[in-house]
DNA sequence: GGCATTGCCGGACGGGTGTCCAGACTATAG
DNA sequence: CTATAGTCTGGACACCCGTCCGGCAATGCC
């Protein structure tokens, strides 16, 4: 049985003015987080802030939990996908990578924390966020290492990843050790694997 | 200066019609959860099922998060701690520890993955019960490690163990499967430290 | 320029959360 | 058996979420 299924959304086309307005929610979603923490924060106060009607910003976001998990995946997309030299070791490049993308949150925990809360949140929307978020490390982690990339390799990496991120987001571990923290997982997974070229 | 600091709250000594009571509202919680996925299960319903009133519940569990949180750890306290052999070899020693748990929750995975989200909450409640199972946690794995262990290698399991119990709440990985992707881990991380014993 | 379509407004609504309180209820002690 | 301290009740409350809908403005098409 077709069952059915997800209904795709008709193709939506942002006029400039919906552009703008969404750009208007998440950077007032990104301020209004920095004061207020997950649960400070609500919908309709975002809304307000940006000029905008509350059930206008959910037509453009589901649930806070997407507005928010939004706002987080538009900083990870603005982490830059670095070029890698010759002369750099396999752990070079694993571990820059695992740096820039643990970093990007250590600019602003509070964004960072209620992120990561959003993030887990249940509706399809921020579902796909996530998914795509998944999708983007395990690209650049697996980019990172190389030819022949052992599967188990790159699945252990994106748990230590996924877990710093977690243990960071519900502050057992501050944001600013996560890089550091995941440089040694890294040397440890490495030097695990039999080949570390 | 000293500041108010936390309020302890009294010694609670609670009567056996009391512990009766919190016995009942765990395993309302439980069963209700496994109908209702997280996100359907309210703390009136709970109370209704354990036949209370929903002040009462609140005032042993300070909210939905709590609540299943507590429901978690007791299961999390559930897995027997094993008695190691002579033979085993370290490696043995710390899969045996992240299969079991890992495994607790692949029985019922509708209550791993609603505690998983209870547990990050944010009130302070919810993070003790989250210390008190990192802690435990941490505890198990390094009596598996042995003598002189080394941090680092601690941290990246414990770095990995959490990210497991996040990506299988969240349902990017099945909770089956967790033992197997831990056990991975473990082997990558153990053979990376340089004393496999 | 007139007209239809589309999108925003704003306010109301149903449901859930966590808090509070006055009163009923239980058990313990005098 | 009665007074009293500690619990539980049930319902009201304030708040927020996410949804819905009638009205109004702007955009785009002819």
């Amino acid at each position: 049985m077709p069952g059915p299924a997800t209904v795709e959304a008709p193709r939506r086309h942002l006029t400039p003015r919906q552009a703008d307005l969404v750009e208007r929610l998440l950077t007032a979603a990104g301020a209004e987080v920095g004061r207020s923490a997950y649960d400070g924060l609500t919908v309709r106060n975002v809304a307000r802030a940006a000029g905008v009607a509350p059930a206008t910003a959910y037509t453009y976001f589901s649930s806070k939990d997407h507005l928010l998990a939004e706002v987080l995946w538009r900083r990870f997309q603005a982490v830059p996908v670095r070029h890698f030299t010759a002369e750099q070791t396999r752990l070079d490049r694993v571990t820059s990578v695992l740096r820039d993308t643990g970093l990007f949150m250590a600019d602003d925990p509070a964004t960072a924390a209620a992120g990561t809360t959003a993030l887990l949140g249940s509706g399809p929307d921020v579902r796909r966020v996530r998914d795509r978020m998944g999708a983007d490390m395990r690209h650049r982690l697996r980019r990172s290492l190389g030819a022949d990339v052992d599967e188990s390799v790159l699945s252990a990496l994106e748990l230590a990843w996924s877990g710093a991120m977690l243990t960071a987001g519900m502050g057992h571990l501050s944001f600013a050790d996560v890089p550091d923290r995941l440089a040694d997982v890294a040397r440890l997974i490495l030097a695990g694997a039999d080949d570390p070229r």
